[in-house]
DNA sequence: TTGCTTGCAAAGGATTTGCAACATG
DNA sequence: CATGTTGCAAATCCTTTGCAAGCAA
């Protein structure tokens, strides 16, 4: 797909949309961040760069960003926003930690030829698909069972 | 399980809260209405039946259907949330049609099992999952083919 | 100049919460 | 009487929009 600022330029070119030392700024920070920030994050992540940087502006470019074909916005249902690279990853669904929120990227190949196979069943054609596993990571079941042997009554977490 | 409206009031007798004819009209519309209304749709439904009620009651008294296992919250990613019954029906996953809304349960074991074998591959305990299909179904397709066949040049939708 | 971009504040939409009035055991 | 329940309005949270000021071609 070649380099990431360069798709980014290409896509505003072609749709007669200005780019900006801002949306460059965004951009950047989008890809050395660490994978599924929410916006808040982000948007902390842009500041610290860019201090007078403005909420709107990371909600703008990051739609622009995900128009680029760069983003794919993700959604566990804890009421944000996130994202995550689109151009330098396969498709792929996730496993998030309920305790840590450690979320691991899982290859769906199989996932996927199932779902096609069920669509397919009821007739529909399939556009997209969404799916989230919660569960509890092995660090975190670990430190449950720790805690839970050495806990006195009573006491909480 | 038994009768729902029995296992309402059982579980709200358990944890110590009063049943009240509000909470009791609540529910029977949640039982009456159809699968997966939105919070507005159930709201609606409920302003028929008992014109007085707060929205308030209904998002409070939903969530004690939900704790009392008689309900399911359901997020088609829309920004609402929906609701469907847990008590009659084996868990299930959705294949939801992009143009007309129509909701298609699907029969997932073996989703589940893959699943279930995907979240172990990485020392996961499964505690839920959601999983959302979409396209577009038979009868969307069937006139999308129609219009665009007699559409004329420029014309919308 | 002309039009796009930006930050800020305000608006929006969904949901929750505070509270005084109210009901009910 | 004592508590729990309710409707209303206000408050939250996340996100989008309006707008005047700033910039760039």
């Amino acid at each position: 797909m070649g380099d990431p600022v360069e798709v980014f330029n290409g896509h505003l070119r072609s749709r007669g949309i200005r780019g900006s030392k801002r949306r460059e700024e965004v951009l950047k920070v989008f890809l050395d961040a660490s994978s599924h920030l929410s916006m808040a994050e982000l948007f902390l992540d842009v500041r610290r760069r860019c201090p007078g940087m403005g909420l709107a502006t990371v909600y703008r470019t990051m739609r622009l960003i995900c128009e680029a074909g760069l983003a794919d916005e993700i959604d566990f249902g804890d009421g944000t926003k996130r994202f995550e690279r689109k151009d330098n990853q396969p498709h792929h669904d996730h496993l998030i930690c309920e305790s840590c929120g450690r979320c691991v990227e899982l290859d769906d190949g199989e996932i996927e030829s199932l779902q096609a196979r069920l669509a397919d069943d009821h007739g529909f054609t399939l556009t997209r698909h969404k799916m989230y596993l919660f569960g509890i990571c092995p660090d975190c079941r670990r430190q449950e069972e720790g805690s839970r042997r050495t806990r006195k009554v009573g006491e909480n977490r």
